[in-house]
Parts: C-alpha cells; structure tokens; sequence
DNA sequence: AACCCGGGGCG
DNA sequence: CGCCCAGGGTT
C-alpha cells in the first residue's frame, strides 16, 4: 500500500467534494469545534445540523457554557440523545476555565484529560483545529481501512481496532495537510464508503481499495453483534390545570438523566395495571393513548394515562408553565407524550 | 472486557 | 423491522 499515493489522493478529493457543514468554517473555531464533536459522537450529521447554531447561541463561548446551569444545557441538547454527553461537555467548559484560562488546549494530552474527550475527539480536534499530525479512528474511519486492505475482521475486536489506530497513524503522518486528511477519510465513509451500498464509481480511492478488487465490499466490515433490546413499560400520568402541568426530574443516572417528564412509573416485566397508579397515589386514572418508543437499546413502551391531583405529592414533582415547556429538558419521547396529552402542539 | 447510554433514517 | 451512526465513561 502506498500511503502517499492514498492520503493526496483522498485530500484533492476532499478538496472539491467536502459538505458544507456549519462548523466546518475557513478557520476552525477550537470551541465550535469542541461542541461539533461532542455532538457527532455516536450522532448523525443531519441530527446534530439542527441543534448545532441554536445551541451556539445561547452558549457562545467556553465561559458561557461554563457559567451555565446543568439544566440548561441538558435543555439546549433536548433531541439529541445521549444525554450524558451534555453534561460532560458542561463539565469539559468549566474544567477549560479552570485549568486553560478557558482557552482550548492545543495539546492531545491536555485535550485527553478533559472530560468527554477520548482518544477519537482529542485527535480530531488537535488535527482539525490545531493542524497536528493526530490520528483519528471511528466507525467511518474503520470501514474504509478495512475495505481498502480487504479485512473481513470484526470491527470491534481489539486488535482490530489496533490495527486501525496504527495504520490511521501512518497514513496521518504521510499526508500533506492532517486537518485535510482526516476530515477526507470521514466525509468519503459517510458519504461514499457507505456501510451498505458504496458508490465506489465515485470514490478517489478505487484504485487502491482491495475490496473493490476482490468483490467484498458488501461483507464489509463483518456485522456488529448487537445487544438484546430491553424491554421498559412506562405508564406517565398528565396532571394539568389550564396553564400548568405537573412534571417531575429524572434522577442523574441512567436512562435520560435530569430530563423532566411526566410523572412516570417504570417497570420491565409488563404494562402496569390501573390500580397500580391508584396506589402510586395517581386518583382516578384514565388510559389515553399508548405507543412504542425504540431506542439502540430499548424498547420502552408508553402508556399515557390522564389523573387528577396527586394524593400525595413527591417530593420530586412541580409545577411548569406549559408556555415554558420549550425550555426545559426533554426527551424525544416525553415530547411525544406531551403531544398525545394535548399539552403540546403536534 | 462488558456494559450503559437516544434517536431517527434508510433499505 | 434490522441496521447504522464523527464514542466515552463506568464498573
């Protein structure tokens, strides 16, 4: 394999096909950079477009996201997903003030040490924003080293992923620009090394992809094994007056964590039964609607009931102004019950 | 090393 | 409906 011959390849071909993507600007800003990543991790493209400005603008620097409350930035992240992601990027802006003057590190080791940051992000940021020679490995990069060398491996064994991180390395240290080459190596998997499908008449490496010569870019990367989903039942109950309705906060752990819902009642065997709410202290439950709501790893089923004033009321339980449901924390799903309940619009 | 964590779009 | 995704942290 001839490094060179691969890396200016893919750059020239980066250079004319690259996405015109919000924080791809001419210089790369280090803290719209930071919140890209943080918000492409595990995250598609056109998922994290729609909430990458707005949430710019109500933190616009490091010491704004610094000085902000946990519950507003678990708000401007509502939608998003993988909610732990908010609030590690929260810390990583105070741990930015507190140790770097709230400037971002240049350095990979600095950038390692913050949280929310691992081997892929500080690499990809001290490449990207910083132009040094970092390697940087994710799924799109996997896939298209293993096509390229014809490695029908599974992608997450260890030596696998090894392996990637030590030819990323090699390639990075043999291109002409690492802000180019990596973001190159990215844009031709997400858009032309496609998991299934790929558009090989159109990739500026055919010529020296060994799958494409050996005819195996179907089996490519071998398919992940994937976790059984779980199986949750969630019975929320509405409790509204004409302008507020009673919501309570998850805890800050686990499953959308210190995201506000309606009061809910969890368990995994099976739906709960009417009079369980009656004993939960919910007075005069009235089933509404139910649907499925699908996650990676679950697959939690709603229940919308409608009650009456709580008999007693948890500790945990407030209040909202419906007009204010807008800036709190929410997750897809409890918006999808709000709309059911008609506290929301559709 | 295994497990946990959302959400949507696409074939 | 199964599959995938610009991963990182915790145990």
């Amino acid at each position: 394999m001839n490094n060179t011959a691969l890396t200016s390849s893919l750059e020239r071909w980066f250079a004319t096909n690259a996405r015109d993507l919000p924080w791809r600007t001419t210089h790369r800003d280090p803290y719209r950079s930071l919140v890209s990543e943080l918000m492409l991790q595990q995250t598609q493209v056109s998922r994290v477009v729609e909430k990458f400005e707005p949430f710019l603008e109500r933190f616009p620097s490091v010491a704004a996201l610094a000085e902000a409350t946990e519950d507003e930035v678990l708000a401007a992240w509502s939608g998003l997903g993988y909610y732990r992601r908010a609030r590690l990027l929260h810390t990583c802006a105070k741990a930015i003030v507190d140790r770097h003057e709230g400037v971002v590190p240049d350095s990979l080791d600095e950038l390692l040490k913050l949280p929310g940051i691992g081997r892929y992000t500080a690499g990809a940021i001290a490449s990207m924003v910083f132009g040094q020679r970092a390697p940087i490995v994710d799924g799109n990069v996997t896939r298209v080293l293993l096509r390229v060398h014809n490695k029908p491996i599974p992608q997450a064994d260890k030596a696998t992923v090894d392996w990637a991180w030590q030819r990323a390395e090699a390639l990075v240290n043999a291109c002409d620009d690492p802000a180019t080459f990596n973001e190159a190596m990215m844009e031709l998997g997400a858009t032309v090394c496609v998991p299934k499908g790929p558009r090989c008449l159109q990739c500026p490496i055919s010529a020296e992809c060994g799958a494409l010569a050996a005819g195996t870019t179907e089996s490519i990367p071998l398919p992940k094994p994937r976790a059984k989903q779980k199986h949750l039942y969630c019975a929320s109950v509405v409790m509204r007056s004409t302008r507020s309705v009673l919501l309570e906060q998850r805890p800050g752990s686990g499953m959308w964590a210190g995201m506000f819902q309606l009061p809910t009642l969890e368990r995994e065997d099976r739906a709960h039964e009417p009079g369980e709410l009656v004993e939960a202290g919910f007075a005069d439950p009235e089933h509404i609607e139910s649907f499925t709501h699908v996650t990676t790893h679950r697959i939690v089923e709603f229940a919308i009931y409608r009650a009456s004033a709580p008999t007693k009321t948890p500790e945990n339980l407030r209040k909202h102004p419906i007009g204010s449901l807008d800036t709190l924390a929410i997750s897809n799903a409890q918006m999808k019950a709000l709309r059911i309940a008609g506290i929301l619009e559709s």
